[in-house]
DNA sequence: ACCCTATTGTTGTATATACAACAATAATCA
DNA sequence: TGATTATTGTTGTATATACAACAATAGGGT
């Protein structure tokens, strides 16, 4: 009994100390056997990334959905253009290698959204955005630009456009 | 039959324009609804570090082994020091939220580390990098140098180093 | 109409991860 | 010494992901 206790007031240590954590990659990880700073610019970014991922999963626990599936939602939400394809809502994922149609039917069992057969060509499946999926949205998406505003005073203007330009550097 | 010719193919184009993909992130992912350019950066940031991840599974994947595992190895052969106890391999990890305890199992069952109750305190288990770790190490460094040395022709010092600050700068 | 190929989505299987409960040993301190 | 707390690692369970095979429909050419 007084191990679940325990192990409770562990996590609360941990994650607190996790979340709080506003050190230098080399204390976050506990190293500085980096190569060059090059090498250290990769793993942080993979850090970092990661260190980003589990603050939003943070705010869409208590709604039951995950980055991934929130992510779908809010593509559904951003197309005007009525129904989106599976291949389409692929296309735009961030981690393009998620399997779109069980991610689709995990919302679908929450009734987030609505999928439908394509009359036009019965290959495609037509997802559609609910309205309690959109209730959902109206409620989360405040809570992830609050996230965004905070990020927003880590850099200026400037700093956000170099690292933008340096990410899609790497990339090229 | 000709179905998994298809497949094969269809994969192949896939994974080349994927991999091929020099482009912007508005075309990677295929949107230009961002709040704003430090939203657009987060963004970014989390799609480059998974384009980083998948390169470096590519070249793992061969070995058998995973970017996580490879980390574990590298960091054991970093470790002058003797054996680590597990706490101390996943202070050192990027994801810290991994189960080391069935990570180094992983690679126990495929002869890279011996692990041994520290008789010391039995709480504790040391973990060591085996010769045949050791000379898979010995293959696979080469590789991914091989893809950092890529890298580094993408930034100049001075980009890697204002790289790092940023991301340092968006975790305080 | 028929064959071939392309597109689109689904499913099986193995593996990985997250989260929390549990268990064993050690340290502290009355 | 004995009770309490801390440290360290393991395990169960649910969920997610990767990868490849499979299936259904569409399109194009003969």
């Amino acid at each position: 009994m007084y191990l679940t206790f325990n192990t409770v007031v562990h996590t609360l240590i941990v994650s607190t100390f996790i979340k709080a954590k506003p050190m230098k990659l080399e204390d976050e990880i506990k190293t500085d056997k980096f190569l060059n700073t090059h090498h250290r610019s990769v793993i942080n970014i993979m850090f970092t990334a990661n260190w980003l991922l589990s603050r939003i999963s943070d705010i869409l626990a208590p709604f039951g959905i995950s980055e991934q599936q929130y992510n779908v939602l809010r593509t559904l939400n951003n197309h005007k253009a009525g129904p989106m394809k599976l291949y389409m809502i692929s296309e735009r994922m961030i981690h393009q290698t998620s399997n779109v149609t069980r991610l689709v039917e995990k919302l679908r069992q929450k009734g987030l959204v609505k999928r439908e057969i394509c009359e036009d060509n019965r290959r495609q499946v037509d997802i559609t955005i609910t309205p309690k999926g959109e209730q959902m949205l109206e409620r989360v998406n405040p809570l992830i630009m609050e996230q965004q505003k905070e990020i927003n005073e880590k850099w200026t203007e400037e700093q956000a456009e170099i690292m933008g330009c340096l990410l899609d550097q790497v990339r090229s």
